[in-house]
DNA sequence: TAAATATACATAGCAGGGGGAGATATAGCG
DNA sequence: CGCTATATCTCCCCCTGCTATGTATATTTA
């Protein structure tokens, strides 16, 4: 991703790609561009980070992977689609999320008394 | 820090740590202490992670450091505050992670329409 | 006195993840 | 043919937080 917050992706880039794939199965190269629609460019994925994230989500059993091998000829592309396991994984990582924005945004908050 | 979010913590430590000395100016050791209190022990900052952030910060002109040496003995410590600049920064930082987490909040929502 | 613990700062080296950059391949357009 | 878009893969770099250790002072405990 491009921009300041580049290392806010950082613990959530799992997260993001496991909630693209359990809304609608797809394959890497949609879901770069999913992501940078519905952030109306924000996030800008690069492959060299996606694909890493993707092996290592299908490693741990939280998504599956298929070819599909268009009509005769066209380029092949590899769909991806969550499994019961990547569920529980999701529904964990949601929670993580929400405690650790909750336990930051009150760490954050507060008037300066300092001179 | 330990837990399983500990990729998280990565790009909002100097924001964290940023607010800590904005409230009032603190050193090292009290740093890890306010931190670990006021989050009830879900984030143990570690030495070895808050040192080099206040380093970098310094260097970066968002805080100064002064050493004060108790009366006559005791271990000198090394307090901070935070400057102009790193008011400006704090502010930008704090934009940041809310704009980020309103985002990455929306992008996590959304049922799954998979199978 | 000695050992253990808490306070306090500093740093060398490691591990893991996101990015840069390029390779490979198909396909449409001028 | 070159350019662009689609689509996947992989090597290597950099950054940052952690591990581990070293140094030093002070207090408690035996």
């Amino acid at each position: 991703m491009t921009g300041p917050d580049k290392e806010l992706l950082r613990g959530t880039l799992e997260l993001i790609v496991l909630s693209i794939i359990a809304r609608q199965r797809s394959y890497g190269y949609s879901i770069i561009n999913t992501i940078k629609q519905q952030t109306e460019g924000r996030i800008e994925l690069k492959e060299g980070s996606l694909y890493p994230v993707l092996y290592r989500l299908e490693d741990a059993g939280a998504i599956e992977s298929v070819w599909h091998h268009p009509e005769g000829r066209g380029v092949p592309r590899k769909y991806y689609r969550i499994t019961p396991e990547g569920k529980k994984r999701l529904a964990q990582l949601r929670k993580e999320w929400h405690d650790y924005v909750r336990l930051v945004t009150a760490l954050i908050e507060g008037g300066s008394k300092d001179g």
